[in-house]
DNA sequence: CCGCTTCGTCGAAACGCTTCGACGAAGTTC
DNA sequence: GAACTTCGTCGAAGCGTTTCGACGAAGCGG
């Protein structure tokens, strides 16, 4: 492996010479510049990083630290990530992703105190979140995806809850709909305090409370279990209900599964409108699924550009921005059939 | 930031002394090694990674190299990757994946040239892939999940394709079935060398063969569309079909919808297995589907062992390894419901 | 009790880079 | 043309570790 000596004794310059080629920090003759290039080339030179991180105190990686359960990344997150990693190779740093647990507090103290980061994006974060405080702690500059409760001192990204859900009771209410069910994240995500299941949960209720409507929301298991049990409480809370509107996007394959079992059918019957959904998945539904499209690489994009401009510009900077989902109207949502009351039977 | 001079002059003893307490390379009396251990706790002291690296040759960081397209991270993939990060945490490594799209081969080069990495698995390997030229070129110890055509010179873990199909063949024969059909990946797919789907293929047409039937294979895109077009494809070149085998985790759905469209009952009218499919996946579906679950979390496991072995142990060990997937059976198959051809309309 | 290992510790030299101060040479200003 | 600025380059001092050779102090066999 050639080193930076190599390359300056074969160019017959001194070292700081073809670091300053390498980095740009200092003007250099466009002479001396191509006999350094010619050498880097002949020699096959790669700057050794951790070198570099040392003597820079800076390691041009950037962290993408993101809790990886067994249920998988859907294509929202993976659109984070991609944006993030594009944005990133734009600006001249790595991405690395880490997949560190909500369990292991203090591996993520390690990781960042190592000095191996140069900046953090954290994902799915929690309205009280503990990684927040550690990472805080440790001082390195810190971009969330998601919020916690208080953000007065904290940069982030997140989507706009409030209007997304705004606007998906209103292409509801448009077409007709009055009884309209939202099925939110189970109860215990809920009790934990995930910001999305919350958050969404009050804009229904303002939105629904604007049109002058009454507001259900059911909570469900992450399954498509828990999806058919949703819908049964749906129709046992609002039997008449004409369209339901689903966050779990696990649990919505098991509530379009149970209609189907009762014998409606999307959208004649019933319309369904899923939130923060990638179009692959709502492609995957037969019909497609009517959805409020998540904005998910602009968000990866966004959160690195901020983190970014944090590592070069001052320390103090804050960046708050909220991004709504767009609607997609496809097959599954129509008028509703009638003003007919359908009976709820099981 | 506190530095091991400030931990060496706090406990007095020599800088090397601290190192020593740090990496056990050396003998340290136990009263010493006490003294240097309160004076790190007292200064909250963190080795910096970087010069660690830089000092030492290797920086006690694995890469998980994974293309990330827009279809998202299957339970699959993921629990490849969480077997991975447990199993590196477990032998003192830290695990980053890097989102390497198949087009970034130069800085596939340049990331591993860095020295970085100690050691490397690459996901999602291509039957003749260059990615594995490169990063076999910059000399980094690498360990495959998935197979190239010439295996002869490479550590790899991979699915033992073979054997799971003809498992999955066995159970639906077992059931009574004689005209399966296999729905695989599409064929860009298939041309473009992707091992899983040739190598189902082959196998497929082996187990069929070995069973005195005749393999009829369709290739279906990645997309429900897909799924629904294959179905109908299925349907045209074998009208009495009673079952489908299909590894097109993402077409699946289609094909599923395209069946009732049809009217058709699973399992009742039609069988379907699922190859290759997280439990996860399996339980979306209405009925949930009979799946040849993958041995994910192992895979990543069992790659980040032979890495760390590699890393350890002399450079030209190899690891060689194949694992089948389970047959879980779930409620899309049954025995066919009798001899009776349907008629295949449009 | 003399020479020999072994044990525990130290000082100093890397590791491969960045960055700072310095310094001729050349260009600019009045 | 004296007094200043750039401009382009160099040498050397770090950055925070690991690791190697060395060296007293014990411990031990004979």
């Amino acid at each position: 492996m050639a080193t930076m000596h190599d390359v300056a004794r074969l160019a017959q310059v001194s070292v700081s010479t073809v670091s300053y080629v390498l980095t740009g920090t200092r003007p250099i003759s466009q002479a001396t510049r191509n006999k350094v290039l010619a050498a880097m080339a002949q020699l096959d030179y790669q700057p050794n990083a951790m070198a570099r991180g040392l003597a820079s105190r800076r390691s041009r990686i950037l962290g993408l630290l993101m809790p990886m359960d067994e249920r998988g990344l859907g294509a929202t997150e993976t659109a984070f990530v991609t944006g993030a990693a594009a944005a990133a190779s734009v600006a001249g740093y790595h991405l690395v992703l880490s997949p560190v647990g909500g369990g292991d507090l203090d591996d993520l103290r390690r990781l960042a105190s190592q000095r191996m980061l140069d900046g953090v994006v954290l994902m799915e974060v929690q309205l009280a979140d503990e990684r927040v405080t550690v990472l805080q702690e440790t001082g390195v500059p810190l971009v969330l995806i998601g919020r916690t409760g208080d953000t007065s001192t904290l940069s982030y990204v997140d989507i706009d809850f409030d209007q997304t859900v705004r606007e998906a009771v209103a292409h509801l209410v448009g077409l007709g709909h009055r009884r309209i069910v939202y099925v939110n994240h189970s109860a215990a995500t809920l009790a934990s305090g995930y910001g999305p299941a919350l958050r969404t949960r009050d804009a229904f209720t303002a939105a629904m409370t604007g049109h002058g409507l009454e507001p259900v929301m059911i909570a469900a298991e992450d399954s498509a279990a828990g999806g058919r049990a949703a819908l049964a409480a749906a129709f046992a809370r609002a039997p008449e209900l004409t369209a339901v509107l689903a966050m779990n996007e696990t649990a919505i394959f098991g509530i379009l599964g149970e209609l189907t079992g009762r014998g409606l059918s999307v959208p004649d019957d019933v319309s369904v409108v899923s939130m923060v959904t990638s179009p692959q998945v709502a492609e995957l539904a037969t019909p497609a699924l009517t959805a409020m499209t998540s904005p998910g690489s602009a968000l990866g994009r966004i959160a690195i550009e901020a983190l970014t401009r944090h590592l070069d510009g001052p320390a103090d900077l804050r960046h708050q921005q909220l991004l709504p989902c767009a609607l997609e109207i496809r097959g599954s949502t129509a008028p509703p059939r009638s003003r007919q009351p359908m009976g709820a039977d099981q």
